[in-house]
DNA sequence: GCCTGTGAAGCTATTCACAGCT
DNA sequence: AGCTGTGAATAGCTTCACAGGC
């Protein structure tokens, strides 16, 4: 199986979602063009991704949902359930941890993690709160793959740390830094900060582009 | 002036940021490579961006930090201080405030809103709540041309089509939704759920890269 | 006619590699 | 010797455009 590029995978967790939401009894199939109207995709970007995963439509009555969801969870989703740590239960955690509950069946965040002792057993957000403390001692017990990372910078790298000593491959990062990880595991970073930053700077681009097309017209 | 890479944006707002934890004092200047170490970029590619900005450093010293800083935020930052609107106050809402509060000197958030009366009137996070009734209002009033919506997927597209009306040009969305937008306003999305998809997917790859090296070593 | 699947072209982004400077 | 700045090469990603099917 060839290696298949980040940006295709994040699209065909959209596409997913998209065709979830779809109700296969009144509408059963479904074209590139319309899954392209509805994610902003170009259609034709949409066929290669789908090809990518190995299904194929027909070209009578376009792709089959059903079918198209069945083959994108083949290929994104783990055989079996993958448990996910979250690390940091202040307002991002609970967030995160609202946002994400029972949405994917096979993803499931079984523990979370504060070092706040009035937090410490706790159910949060149906989650009970575990003291950091007994992080990797947890993780391996778990089998936890996954760590959601909402803690603050000053923290975040010594955590990343222990959670790799433990056994975890993948890192969702929320604290605005940068971590320092072996080849061996995946971060995938999340930056809060920088992402306002940046719509703030094409928000400008907008602005002028707007001016200049006033007095070009 | 020829138009700028979005990642070539993210990754000059990354410099600038790790510029600024600088002690200037220890530490004028700065070589490429040091700064590829930091990020986690490659040293070419920190020069090719810093180039964009138009600096340069000396081949001796490498480059000023002062300098760089104020080169960077003469591209990225606006003249004057840029407004911001954050929308709906729940915990999300608040972790995008409490991060973001005092960060960036050219960058406000100025209001927040949310359709919970029981919130209206509170000071939340520094920021005072104001009932989404108002959103347009108070969106010309103040000047805003920023938007970031931390609210269900359900009202997000309905907000975004009101804030834009009020003269918002970019829009960080947190909502798990495709918003459809004049092409004249900049939408940057940050789907925590695909997130978190996208780091158990890429885990799962590290495992079997991981399987597959200590077969074959 | 209108779709899918896909080779080929086009475009964007990153890295190489080296001239030029001190 | 060791840096920056940058043309050229490479790699990666997206779109074009059309054959093939019903």
């Amino acid at each position: 199986m060839n290696s298949i590029s980040p940006k295709t995978i994040e699209r065909l967790i959209l596409y997913r979602r998209i065709l979830l939401g779809i109700n296969p009894d009144e509408k059963s199939h479904i074209y590139s063009h319309e899954l392209a109207k509805m994610t902003g995709f170009t259609a034709a970007q949409i066929r290669r991704d789908i090809m990518a995963v190995g299904y194929s439509g027909s070209p009578v009555h376009g792709y089959n949902t059903q079918a198209m969801i069945n083959s994108i969870s083949d290929f994104i989703d783990a055989p079996e359930v993958q448990n996910v740590a979250l690390i940091g239960v202040g307002h991002l955690g609970r967030a995160v941890l609202n946002y994400f509950k029972g949405r994917r069946p096979k993803l499931s965040i079984v523990a979370s993690f504060d070092n706040d002792e009035s937090k410490v057993n706790r159910v949060i957000q149906g989650c009970r709160v575990i003291h950091t403390n007994e992080l990797e001692k947890s993780i391996k017990e778990m089998n936890i793959q996954v760590a959601i990372l909402t803690i603050p910078a000053e923290s975040a790298q010594e955590i990343a740390d222990r959670v790799i000593s433990a056994g975890v491959k993948g890192i969702l990062n929320y604290a605005p830094i940068k971590l320092h990880t072996p080849p061996d595991v995946y971060v995938e970073n999340r930056d809060m900060i920088m992402a306002v930053e940046k719509a703030a700077y094409f928000a400008r681009q907008k602005m002028s582009e707007e001016s200049f097309y006033e007095l070009h017209t």
